[in-house]
RNA sequence: GCCCGAGUGGCGGAACAGGUAGACGCACAGGACUUAAAAUCCUGCGAGAUUUAAACCUCGUGCCGGUUCAAGUCCGGCCUCGGGCACCA
């Protein structure tokens, strides 16, 4: 379209102008929330990923505004935060006077995509207006016992110079600027979003989010389910619980963890291990996040000289302290079970601790009138080919190891070693560990008698080929065969062979069996175990069932100055006092030093640190810690309806009728943050009795990311960033905001190209032409009426599941069906139908061929959106395929009232199938009602 | 290590609920219009064999196997890429 930016000017003035997106709360056609994650004003210009968000959710709201819903649509500001306080330090330029400046060309920008935001609901949460009901919201958690301050090793960022949440730190690294974090104890403030683990967890069911996103959440949260265990320490009052998932391993437990910062470990630590022990926890602390949860690393740990008294069985087994064992999860304490953990099967075999199995693995069939018996079965391995000494029975029992039964006063060493000799003749074995013993049950065929075996796995290395002669029985016909482990693992189908080579690496056994050695729990499987060691352990008052998360509380204070300060005071009389809330809200100062030194720069602003104590009027001091930016994004899509409200954070009424949000828009890296923190918000505020409903976000879709034309991420130093702006210059916000829809799976993004640009520009100068080609001809077309109501239909299903790119290919295909009438004229009701049809996705250029072209009201944006008549898209004719044994071999036309025998009469009359029917027999014929004809013949 | 997701023409991507794989578009090729080009319109366009041609045939949705009349779609086992978690007891 010709001076395109000049004309998507006019109406986003005449839009402004007439308010035609403006919102009015008390319509009484159904709401319609609909919400895209707001933006940070960075000092940058909107980026594509922005357009991708905005402009495309947009068309979804323009779509559902013309269908009649009174859409709720607002955007803002996520003001406050790291950046601009960085840039700052940097320039010396304000945060405040950035903020505002970005916030400006931002917003301009945003008008410019000409999107059906309502302006007059905008909200900025570094303004007082909006901050002083952040710190209300912190007030009100505060009173609720959901803040609360707490010294706490807390991870540290030496770069950004404050603490992070958890969910900040990736992999060990600060989230932002990548510094490795380090573990500083600090005296914090937290929210207690542990309280509702629970439920973010079971009503993450209700959500109609992407799976994805859920699991993402679930996995976050990470629950567990096992139980508590309390442990007395040896000749001491004192006790410590442990949490396990593995209860029914404790006749197994050899020692006991404590995590270095235990409480306890002072207490116990004897004088002999003192120094030890005080050496081992100063190295445990001053290792970085990463070091620490390593799971590479050799295990370490120091005995503490104590011992704890197992509650099962009395036993006395020591305590040690680990790093491996996290003060933060469950007790901070654990029972070791060597046998079947890995980690404590790596600590034991290091300390040289003793190894109990109590869980036998089974394998086999079990059967009745079982023999039993005890045997061994032996892999040997020589390291100088790399393979196995293996015995292939042919026929007879495939390929095996070399098994027996030990004799009367052998021992299972010796066993294999006989039997090692005996069927293969090699002597000179270097022995080199025995596995678990597994419980094995077998058929003998030749003796008509099952067996109940208990057999020794034992592994022996090949020192040279010395050999006697074999001393084979009868009826033991095998070769003798030395094989690789690739075709032991295909050719080896025995259960208990299988499990012989599986353990020829030394491992502890973590799956399901019987168990053993365990007394009050013989001979039960894993689920039934625990439950009974439960049981037994609540008669004995030494355990219980318990649930653990690995969600943390979400620490919120940040010792930085671009933030909203937590309202908090401290008087040496009166402890922590809470501001008043009538004197919110507690004003960030302007003129700050903000030299990050670890300090939170607000400690230098006099005037904002010294104040009266609210209780008792003595001089006090306010906290100068700020709130983590994800406290303020935790609420705002609750002020969005009523954000001019300058008496309360909201009135309950009012957002009670307009939210939770219906469609949710942004990306899925928040999905263990903001995402979280506000569900955890709604949760919170419904149980203060300020919201009626439990989730804050109905519905959720994350856009995809749009890579520059490499493939890349687009940034900056790859220099493949691809810049929105003189894309509209050239073809108008419109077209970019097509490409955006049409070019990609919406949820996938993928790479951009130029080349899509220009598609989709011919594809609407296409449109202009066909409506521009109307003369006020007065021609009947009735055959559009198909094909106009068919893409209605399309349109309006696939918009509604953000697949855009589906939609206007069908969009495409209504207009090529126009082009064909082109030349004789098409009804003027075909071309309006297709501009309304693409009103939401083009709100510009349908404008203007409305009204200027067609002569039509304004605003096409008014009118009802196009809806569509099944009768008219019904069809009568089908053309369905002819398969023969599976094989397209053809195709009929049939008609909708045809019997079933009529098209299989037809079908196996086509001449191309006859061709594959000759001298065949017809075995079945499948007819599916408008689908295929399928006939099977011999 | 564990848990997700993805893999379809030269390219972006379609395919309801197992039912004619490749919609729509890009690129490319041929043609029409034009003095010419652009724009536009028409036709073709997964690979391969055969044929004057059409028809037709074989293969084809990462790999191997299975279920089924029928598999991109379901099941089992792999490979590659992307994401998340990671000493969570």
């Amino acid at each position: 379209m010709e001076n395109i930016t000049k004309i998507e000017q006019k109406w986003r003035d005449r839009w402004e102008k007439e308010k035609i997106y403006k919102f009015d709360p008390n319509s009484k056609k159904e709401k319609l929330y609909c919400l895209e994650m707001f933006s940070y004003p960075s000092g940058a210009k909107l980026h594509m990923g922005h357009w991708y968000n905005y402009g495309v959710t947009d068309s979804w709201a323009r779509l559902k505004r013309m269908q009649g819903y009174n859409v709720f649509h607002p955007m803002g500001f996520d003001a406050f935060g790291l950046p601009a306080e960085n840039y700052a330090i940097k320039t010396g330029i304000h945060p405040a006077d950035s903020t505002k400046n970005n916030v400006e060309t931002m917003e301009k920008q945003l008008r410019n995509i000409g999107a059906t935001y309502d302006w007059d609901y905008e909200v900025n949460t570094s303004l007082p207006e909006y901050y002083k009901w952040t710190q209300w919201l912190f007030l009100k958690f505060y009173e609720k016992g959901l803040a609360y301050k707490k010294e706490a090793p807390v991870n540290w960022c030496p770069s950004c110079n404050t603490v992070l949440a958890n969910e900040q730190v990736v992999n060990g690294e600060c989230e932002r600027c990548h510094s490795v974090i380090v573990r500083k104890k600090m005296n914090q403030w937290f929210f207690k979003i542990t309280e509702y683990a629970d439920e973010l967890l079971t009503d993450l069911d209700k959500l109609d989010w992407p799976e994805r996103t859920k699991i993402l959440q679930r996995n976050w949260i990470g629950k567990s389910e096992g139980a508590y265990i309390d442990f007395k320490v040896d000749n001491s009052e004192e006790t410590f619980r442990v949490f396990t998932t593995r209860a029914d391993t404790l006749y197994g437990a050899t020692y006991c963890v404590l995590a270095p910062e235990h409480e306890l470990v002072d207490k116990i630590t004897t004088k002999e291990q003192k120094a030890l022990v005080e050496k081992y926890k100063i190295e445990a602390a001053k290792q970085s996040e990463i070091d620490r949860t390593s799971t590479v690393k050799e295990k370490t740990g120091v005995f503490t000289g104590a011992y704890a008294i197992n509650p099962i069985n009395n036993k006395r087994i020591p305590i040690w302290i680990a790093d491996y064992v996290l003060v933060s999860y469950g007790t901070g304490a654990i029972m070791a079970v060597p046998a079947h953990d890995e980690r404590d099967y790596d600590f034991a075999k290091k300390f040289n601790i003793d190894i109990i199995p109590v869980v036998q693995k089974v394998t086999g069939t079990i059967r009745e009138d079982e023999k039993e018996k005890r045997s061994i079965v032996a892999v040997v391995y020589n390291p100088k080919t790399n393979k196995y000494l293996t015995l292939n029975w042919g026929d007879l029992g495939g390929r095996l190891f070399i098994g027996g039964t030990i004799k009367e006063n052998e021992s299972p060493i010796d066993c294999a070693l006989r039997e090692i000799k005996e069927e293969t003749g090699y002597t000179n074995l270097k022995y080199l560990h025995s596995s678990f013993p597994v419980n094995h049950h077998y058929y003998a065929y030749n003796k008509n008698q099952a067996y109940n075996i208990i057999c020794d796995l034992i592994y022996f290395e090949l020192v040279d080929e010395t050999k006697e002669e074999q001393n084979l029985d009868a009826d033991e016909k095998f070769k003798v065969e030395w094989t690789s482990e690739d075709i032991i693992l295909k050719e080896v189908k025995d259960e208990l062979h299988q499990t012989a080579f599986e353990f020829r690496v030394e491992k502890p056994f973590i799956g399901d069996g019987i168990h053993v050695n365990s007394d009050k729990i013989n001979g039960l499987n894993k689920e039934d175990a625990i439950n009974k060691m439960i049981e037994v352990l609540k008669e004995i008052k030494a355990g219980e069932k318990a649930i653990n998360y690995k969600l943390r509380d979400w620490l919120i204070s940040r010792q930085r100055y671009w933030g909203a300060p937590i309202p908090m005071i401290y008087c040496d009389t009166c402890g922590i006092v809470p501001v008043p809330e009538k004197e919110l809200p507690v004003i960030l100062p302007y003129d700050a030093v903000f030299t990050p030194d670890g300090e939170s720069p607000l400690k230098k602003s006099m005037d904002f640190v010294n104040c009266k104590c609210p209780k008792c009027d003595k001089d006090a001091k306010r906290e100068c810690d700020t709130l983590d930016t994800f406290v303020c994004s935790s609420w705002y899509y609750l002020r969005y309806p009523d954000a001019r409200n300058e008496k309360e954070a909201f009135n309950p009424e009012i957002i009670n009728k307009i939210l939770p949000v219906d469609k949710y828009v942004g990306g899925i890296e928040h999905a263990c943050m903001h995402l979280l923190y506000a569900r955890f918000f709604t949760k919170a505020l419904r149980d203060m009795g300020y919201l009626k409903f439990d989730e804050p976000f109905t519905s959720l879709v994350h856009q995809g990311i749009i890579l520059g034309a490499d493939g890349e991420k687009m940034s900056k130093s790859r220099g493949n960033t691809v810049a929105p702006d003189p894309i509209i210059e050239e073809y108008g916000a419109d077209i970019l905001r097509n490409y955006l829809m049409f070019g990609f799976n919406y949820v996938d993004g993928g790479p951009w190209t130029d080349n899509g640009i220009v598609a989709i520009n011919k594809f609407y100068n296409k449109v202009e032409r066909l409506v521009k080609s109307y003369k006020n001809d007065d021609i009947e077309i009735h055959d559009l009426d198909k094909a106009l109501h068919k893409t209605i239909k399309e349109v309006t299903e696939d918009s509604d599941n953000f697949q855009f790119n589906t939609a206007l290919a069908r969009i495409m295909e209504y207009t090529n069906a126009l082009v064909k009438y082109e030349k004789d004229g098409i009804p003027k009701y075909y071309l309006e139908q297709l501009l309304l049809i693409l009103a939401p996705f083009a709100p510009h250029i349908t404008e203007e061929l409305w009204c200027e072209v067609l002569k039509n009201e304004f605003s096409i944006h008014n009118q009802t959106y196009p809806t569509y008549d099944e009768s008219k898209i019904k069809d009568t004719t089908f053309e369905i395929g002819v398969q023969v044994n599976g094989k397209l071999r053809g195709s009929i036309q049939i008609t909708e009232d045809m019997k079933e025998e009529e098209i299989q009469n037809m079908a196996l009359n086509e001449s191309n199938v006859q061709k594959h029917l000759e001298n065949k027999e017809i075995i079945k014929v499948i007819v599916v009602p408008k689908r295929i004809v399928s006939i099977v013949v011999k």
